[in-house]
DNA sequence: GAATTGCATATTGTCGACAATCGACAATCA
DNA sequence: TGATTGTCGATTGTCGACAATATGCAATTC
């Protein structure tokens, strides 16, 4: 098969898998059948079917014991369901990384903060992406809380599902948004976490709306 | 092994040792083996990974490549870290829950209320903490959002672990917690989201309080 | 013609075997 | 002595084969 050493198979798989499933190129309620995808990367089912339990774990696939994986759904009440969860547990983080963020971690919140402007001034929305995510692992830790980070962490793949789909849409506000991260940082930097809650509620919401404007705006993925 | 018709093996052995992990039975950090597991239960290797996949997503075991599966560790820290999350996402079920609740779901509500008074009069801690998930469960439904009910089921276990260990400490407040669960129940019917989300919350610090005193050997104010 | 049954095929579930890797301890060397 | 390397048993990773189950389609029945 492939010539990379494969450092953890079932990782690399679940990787490629789940490119396909937020870019699309796998649609939703499309099936993935083990043995399809083991013959296209070379190896037996075994690491597939772990790959498949990690996107499970991730909302990207649906396990149905005897009928095997599906790609979830993704429709206007799922961005729905996923933003109100987003809302309150992004909320939670800028309370606890505004009190207790260190130097450090302003610090490289600084460096993505720098990076997501930069992007915006661009335009670059790859790269406004990996800023906000970026932005977002920094405050995650200084939340304090690897509960909440994992918890978190299992969400993002949903997240980019629902920010491909309004990629080319989002261009435009970029650089409003940036004003959201320069006020987060901020209130991070001054300790202040009900600000900085409330800040990122107003946010979440926004996302919300917006998203929502183009899942209903254009058709997303069809099932069947 | 065994005679029953194994309908579906790893959940089957998921739950076994989730069950022996929540009792303490398997010690936080504690190595599990395959081969081992795969002996006692007379089953192959094959469906004991995949029952090991599902306790990670339900944060009971600690997968790391090449090294195998660990169970979780569980401090007063990680304790904390769970209450904060429980408070942010029962406060957004007890919120929704309340704007969306049907007669049908006030009625479940009831029902399991009943439970849970019937057993805090008895005594019965058991039959307690089914009665609470039982009306948690309901409560979720009722809050219309899937992936919310998801998530938070997949921190049950931990929840369950974390109530297991105060177990015996229970039987006296018991009464005392009835209270909140009735309080629950008339904000989802008077459709008071906001007085049912401050209720949450303050029922989620006073949980972690209870649960920290437990972990920090702290017999709640009587000496024994 | 619609629903039902029975089959052939496709797909998932489980197994046992072997390969790759890890951890501990012994042997070696500076 | 103390650090490094080598070796061996224990354990996880991957595989291919077979068993169990589901699915789609054609034949049958009413």
């Amino acid at each position: 098969m492939a010539f990379i050493a494969p450092d953890n198979l079932p990782e690399l798989l679940m990787r490629d898998i789940s490119e396909k499933i937020i870019r699309n190129a796998l649609k939703p309620g499309e099936r993935i059948l083990e043995a399809k995808i083991a013959e296209e990367m070379g190896v037996s089912r075994s690491p597939v079917r772990e790959a498949l339990r990690i996107l499970e774990k991730n909302r990207l696939v649906e396990l149905v014991p005897r009928k095997g994986a599906r790609v979830t759904a993704i429709t206007a009440q799922h961005i729905e369901w996923f933003y109100d969860i987003y809302e309150a547990l992004y909320g939670l983080v800028a309370r606890k990384a505004a009190e207790y963020a260190d130097d450090d971690d302003l610090r490289q919140m600084a460096v993505a903060l720098d990076r997501i402007e930069q992007a915006a001034e661009k335009g670059d929305v790859h790269e406004y992406y990996n800023g906000i995510f970026e932005f977002a692992g920094v405050g995650m830790r200084a939340a304090r809380n690897p509960l909440l980070e994992q918890t978190l962490k299992e969400l993002w793949p949903s997240n980019r599902r629902i920010q491909y789909a309004s990629l080319q849409f989002r261009k435009d506000d970029l650089k409003q948004n940036v004003r959201f991260f320069q006020a987060m940082a901020k209130y991070a930097a001054e300790g202040n976490g009900p600000m900085a809650e409330k800040e990122i509620r107003k946010y979440a919401q926004n996302e919300k709306a917006f998203a929502l404007r183009i899942a209903n705006g254009k058709k997303m993925g069809k099932s069947d």
